[in-house]
DNA sequence: AGCTAGGCTGAATCCTTGC
DNA sequence: AGCAAGGATTCAGCCTAGC
């Protein structure tokens, strides 16, 4: 049964903390863009002020040449200085400081996001362990619109990753439960959160060209904010970019504050929080994503044991056969092969086909097609 | 149309070594499982001389005993910072030997595998790259059926990470593109793999429970080794458990060596493995053909008389044009000269030119792309 | 107005072989 | 070792132009 109550830790804390807290609100630079080094700009801030700190710092991508696309055009990289460093040591060094400062500026029951990808992800994550943050989930982006592997050499990198942190073992952190579970249909909300990448019209321009290499979907920060702060939080964000954390925040209800060395960034981000309107309740379901159809690729069948490498196909009159292989693809008797939906279409001379309908098992003297088998199996599977 | 050629990458060697290798092989104990500490068995085993590792290392220790006994006295953040160091550097330390032993036996072409959660895989990973391991890809498994957050504390722990990693940031690795792009119904396959937790028949039970608290799912082995290895390679699992691995291994025609500590898991393990079936040669054939596509060069289609010398070339829109000549180098109106592949990126301006689709033939008012002659010959010449 | 075709782009550690 | 040449390689979403 669904037991509608917030459950927002309440944070208990002692008196003298809380009237300590009111003075040092008053001196916060709330709504303002420090300027300069991230590390010296939170020097300036006081201990244990801001109630969570979301920060995407740069990733150290140690990018190779250029990359080209099939069709010859040119993917515009990231080949800004703020992301060369020259070793791993000198990265972590830098991870070491801005974490450390990150911590001091956080009260004792907020918490720190913070994203990367496998480049630097796995360095932030065990110094944050190491300064005695404790993990509370890490979180996968997944995106609905990756940028694709064009040489054909690796996985595609579909997804980015979040790691979620509070002060301690012991220390108590904001979760919303009740407003995720909402937000994601009555179902828990998972670790996994598919949302798309940053652009069209969000994506923020400056002479024609994108204002920021990394600009992050207002969508993620969206659900990290309503997730794990609350309304007239603080929150720090010390790569402020662009400025989508304080865009978020403001029409959230949160205050927030940035530092960010670079100031065309600062510009940019300035003008867009301006124009960011406070959201009204009605918009909030609009910025869920609509849950994805369930796809089963045909391999996954064959992986999963649902259907065995070597089974028999046939088409309904059992005229053409193929046999299953262990990739998935298909071969028939005289050698011709293909994907389920590719070979169908080469034996009926036909443009396309649909792979599910026109290969058919056959079970106990009844034929049926394969696309059952993958019924089935969401069934089996679907939570 | 779609075409299922292996795309393995050949790794190149020196004779010797590849000599070297013959040697070994014949002193691994292929199909074994090595008893006592991974480390120590590892350390039995001869340098480069396996292919894959798969490594599923148990996680942090936990830090559990010394921060939950109840010794009634405020914990303070100092003591509380060093517990988590102290406990942090041990699993560090045993992170590092077993990675360095599993580095150790890895031919220079080979690859690792390493799974874990967030409690562990942060450390894992920085630790592997400071080994000198170049990380691939880190690959979400995207758990369909995750175990519920029962408290609503956090969001629903619902996927685990695997590390791909080769030995350098120059070393070759084995990825089967075709066969993934194959096995995930002709889109390239992304960093993040939906297959359920292990479960029903597949979960191996010992006196009605479960044999193994940790048992991986086989389909998740069945994609990694299917991606990453040849059949006939060595795949090493320094943490065999229930033989997971070793099923798949079997199952797919490659060879396997285990470490296990513990006598029961390697009674539960060697029973299962014994029982498991290996595909017969054919449903393995279509991944695992790395010569299948016989290379043709432009020039032969034109010795051959597929292509006449005197042709005229265009690109799709027939606004570039080029003559063949007879050694099979093109040649503009305006007197640029070239291959298929080299006109067709100065004509573009491009820095590369896939030529077998950027130029096209006419025949019968169609215009095709002169890959079609080629997949034409191809068919005509096959054995 | 609506629809389609084509173009553009996104945190990317993105080729192989032979001389 | 470095260089030159052969040749293999992309997915989803949004925008604009054109009908």
């Amino acid at each position: 049964m669904v037991q509608v109550v917030e459950k927002t830790r309440v944070r208990a804390r002692p008196l003298r903390q809380a009237r300590d807290e009111r003075v040092v609100a008053k001196d916060l630079p709330l709504g303002r863009i420090l300027e300069g080094d991230c590390i010296e700009a939170m020097r300036s801030l006081p201990s244990a002020s801001v109630d969570m700190v979301f920060a995407d710092p740069p990733y150290n991508l140690q990018l190779g040449g250029d990359l080209n696309r099939p069709d010859g055009s040119h993917v515009d990289a990231v080949t800004n200085d703020w992301d060369k460093f020259d070793s791993f040591a000198t990265y972590d060094k830098f991870t070491r400081e801005w974490l450390a400062e990150a911590r001091r500026v956080l009260k004792p029951n907020g918490s720190l996001w913070v994203i990367g990808s496998y480049h630097n992800i796995f360095r932030v994550g065990a110094i944050l362990q190491d300064l005695g943050f404790w993990i509370l989930n890490d979180i996968v982006w997944r995106k609905a619109n990756p940028m694709p592997n064009f040489k054909g050499t690796r996985f595609t990198n579909a997804h980015e990753t979040l790691i979620w942190a509070g002060m301690g073992e012991k220390a108590k952190y904001t979760f919303n439960y009740r407003t995720m579970k909402t937000l994601n249909d009555e179902l828990q909300m998972r670790s996994d959160w598919v949302l798309p990448i940053c652009s069209g019209q969000e994506r923020l321009k400056r002479d024609g060209a994108k204002a920021h290499p990394t600009q992050k979907p207002e969508a993620l920060l969206y659900r990290v904010m309503l997730a794990t702060t609350n309304k007239g939080d603080v929150v720090l964000d010390p790569f402020f970019g662009t400025g989508t954390t304080g865009a978020v925040a403001k029409r959230l209800g949160r205050e927030w504050i940035g530092c960010e060395r670079e100031s065309v960034y600062r510009e940019v981000a300035l003008e867009r929080i301006e124009m960011a309107l406070p959201l009204d309740e009605s918009a909030l379901t609009t910025m869920q994503s609509p849950k994805a159809a369930p796809k089963v690729a045909f391999g996954t069948l064959v992986e999963t044991g649902w259907i065995a490498p070597g089974a028999l196909l046939t088409d309904k009159k059992r005229k053409m056969k193929a046999t299953v292989h262990a990739d998935g693809s298909l071969r028939t008797p005289a050698g011709e092969t293909g994907s389920i939906h590719g070979l169908g279409a080469k034996l009926q001379g036909a443009p396309s086909c649909n792979g599910w309908s026109f290969w058919h098992l056959e079970h106990e003297g009844e034929i049926k097609p394969i696309d059952a088998v993958r019924q089935l199996y969401l069934l089996a599977t679907e939570p």
